[in-house]
RNA sequence: CGGGGUGUGGCCCAGCUUGGCAGGGCGCCUGGUUCGGGACCAGGAGGUCGGCGGUUCAAAUCCGCCCACCCCGACCA
């Protein structure tokens, strides 16, 4: 019975109706109303900051009885909204008109551009009653080409930069993390149509000024970092990074010179090569790995040359073994073995499919295998390989004298400490969340759909294409991970779901007095186009704190005991101690807190 | 897909080894006392112990199969 609503007469459902200067409809809410579920435990399953808090303030819950399907709770749901109109200003402001797609596409579609083979498992695939088959979209470029292919005819209607904010689909084989890696999630899909490639060059570059904008509007730590593009191809491609710890994938970066990429695209320096020698065959008994082979013999593991063997699938089907040679210390980066040797798909070849032994397995003599040879490898020098024999390897071996070193690739993973391709300073690896990626396209698509136009001189030419993504509900964890605490999660004030959070304690003619206050505050913001979150629960003080600060809104009004002199409390939730203000200050005290 | 783990009320977990009345904390409901950092007292509601089958006088507990979820790896816009 009694909450504090119905002792002191306060209207359930209230709401405040008056326009904010954002131009929506600021409003004050009542928590009493709210679904917000907050939970004093985490449930077991959440590992990371972002997902144990949007779980525990009442942002999301998972899907019973699924892995990687979440609900949004409105405070989460708030967030999401708030992110996409930043996302939606943006792109508008450079000229970008939304649209909406369709989830579910035709394979057809896809068997134009050659995806409906090539896209493998993580594309969520259905058949209808009529048995014609389908998929959900985990991205959108064959609908938006045939649509654009379909309408545009001339050059005079180019360019045209269309995007779209929907669901999305990937069947991950492993889901995890949360919001980080769901198998349904909401992205922002851009796709641009131009004449040339000049055209398509100008436009790359004011995506990628907006995403630089959006993310720093919203609040997160990002960096456009070089990029592989990946199963969908092209050449131009930059990666937004919002540099985290949790993050997946790991960029690195030059201090010097701001060099910035995604390791799976980053050439590593090249070190000195071993010096040239006569190749001669030495016993190593018993020695397989790097370390053994080089301790045996007595040298450095980046002076022994390691073959690893793949099993490579080709978009025709075709498979054959695939042998990389690179530096024993070092770890292969598999994106650019497979772009080197262009498959589809690598497995690590198991012993069966190889005919010499694993462990003593070297370059020289090697049949049936194609070679890929890693940058520094090949620079020449005198290494240590296997002598595809057990237990003999072989010591002095050149590239080019000894073997044919075949497609020379950078097959090592940079990491921290290596020299920058750029200046040559020291490179720093960090790990990042992928929060956007912009791509160029080329006329794979254009070419493949048949989007076409003519030109000024009547010639039929493909389209030049770009494409522009944002993880939208990754963003809002990326931004979870960023930005928390051991109390809770700290909204930046431009994606948070309320701008403030009332909060009144106190019993009695306190409480009444609380309640009167907060109410006037609450207007006041309204006016001033702030939404608020007024804490109307009859809960105790400390819990109202606890899930204030565990909600994360970016300041927090006390209404309570100070009143009695006519003071409020106003704090930022990332400042220690609240301002004692008179209540008539607190509406400019809070502004200038969601301003700084 | 390989390896490991977990499924017991809305959440966190104990009980399982060694079979014998289904438990605790949090949350929820009622009444009372409290009221500035997750209060206290009393009473109460809520569970096919993931599912199916087996062993047994008796199964949350032992056995088999299946399902779901989590972690590590592999994989990845």
């Amino acid at each position: 019975m009694g909450g504090q609503g119905r002792l002191f007469g306060v209207r359930r459902g209230y709401r405040c109706d008056r326009r904010g200067r954002e131009g929506w409809m600021a409003m004050m809410a009542q928590m009493s109303r709210l679904l917000v579920p907050t939970l004093r435990e985490a449930p077991a399953d959440a590992e990371l900051a972002s997902h144990r808090l949007l779980v525990r303030a009442g942002f999301i819950r998972r899907v019973d009885q699924t892995s990687g399907f979440y609900s949004l709770l409105p405070l989460g749901q708030r967030v999401k909204a708030r992110i996409e109109a930043v996302i939606r200003q943006e792109l508008d402001g450079i000229g970008g008109q939304e649209c909406q797609l369709p989830i579910v596409q035709p394979a057809s579609l896809w068997e134009r551009s050659g995806r409906w083979a090539v896209y493998g498992q993580e594309m969520w695939r259905l058949a209808d009653r009529h048995e014609h088959r389908y998929c959900l979209g985990p991205t959108h470029e064959e609908v938006i080409t045939a649509l654009v292919g379909g309408e545009v005819r001339s050059w005079r209607q180019l360019p045209q930069l269309l995007y779209q904010i929907q669901n999305k689909y990937r069947d991950e084989q492993r889901p995890r993390f949360g919001l980080l890696r769901s198998r349904e999630f909401v992205m922002k899909d851009g796709y641009s149509f131009h004449t040339d490639e000049a055209d398509f060059d100008r436009c790359y570059a004011e995506v990628y000024r907006a995403y630089e904008r959006i993310f720093r509007r919203i609040g997160l730590d990002c960096r456009p970092v070089q990029a592989d593009s990946g199963a969908i191809g092209g050449s131009l491609s930059h990666e937004f990074m919002a540099l985290a710890d949790a993050g997946e994938a790991e960029v690195v970066l030059c201090n010097a010179c701001g060099y910035a990429a995604d390791v799976e695209r980053a050439e590593a320096g090249l070190r000195q090569p071993p010096p040239v020698r006569a190749m001669q065959r030495v016993a190593t008994p018993g020695a397989r790995s790097v370390e053994e082979v080089s301790s045996a013999l007595g040298v450095v593991p980046a002076a022994v040359a390691k073959s690893l063997f793949f099993r490579a699938t080709y978009a025709d089907g075709r498979q054959e073994v695939v042998a990389a040679l690179l530096p024993g210390d070092r770890t292969l980066n598999e994106v650019q073995l497979r772009n080197a040797c262009g498959a589809l798909e690598l497995v690590p070849a198991s012993p069966g499919e190889v005919e010499v032994p694993l462990g003593s397995a070297g370059p020289v003599g090697l049949r049936g295998v194609r070679l890929v040879t890693d940058r520094e490898v090949a620079s020449g020098g005198g290494w240590v390989v296997g002598a595809n024999e057990e237990g003999v390897h072989l010591v002095g071996v050149c590239p080019g004298r000894d073997f044919d070193p075949g497609a020379v690739a950078a097959l090592a993973t940079a990491r921290t400490g290596d020299a920058c391709p750029e200046c040559g300073a020291a490179l720093r690896a960090r790990r990042g969340i992928e929060v956007g990626q912009v791509f160029g396209l080329g006329t794979k698509y254009s070419a493949a759909l048949g989007a076409t136009y003519l030109d000024a001189a009547g010639q039929e030419i493909p389209m030049v294409m770009g494409c522009y993504g944002i993880g939208v509900t990754r963003t809002l964890a990326a931004v979870v991970e960023q930005h928390h605490d051991g109390d809770g999660i700290r909204w930046p004030a431009a994606v948070a779901p309320y701008g403030c959070a009332l909060v009144t304690v106190g019993v009695g003619e306190q409480g009444a007095q609380a309640v009167e206050a907060a109410q006037a505050v609450g207007r006041r913001l309204a006016d001033a186009g702030v939404d608020t979150l007024w804490d109307d629960r009859d809960e105790r003080p400390g819990v109202k704190f606890k899930d204030a600060d565990l909600i994360g809104l970016p300041v927090r009004v006390t209404f309570g005991r100070a009143l009695e002199r006519g003071l409020v409390e106003v704090k930022a939730r990332t400042a220690s101690e609240p301002q004692l203000l008179p209540l008539d200050a607190a509406p400019a005290a809070v502004a200038a807190v969601l301003q700084a």
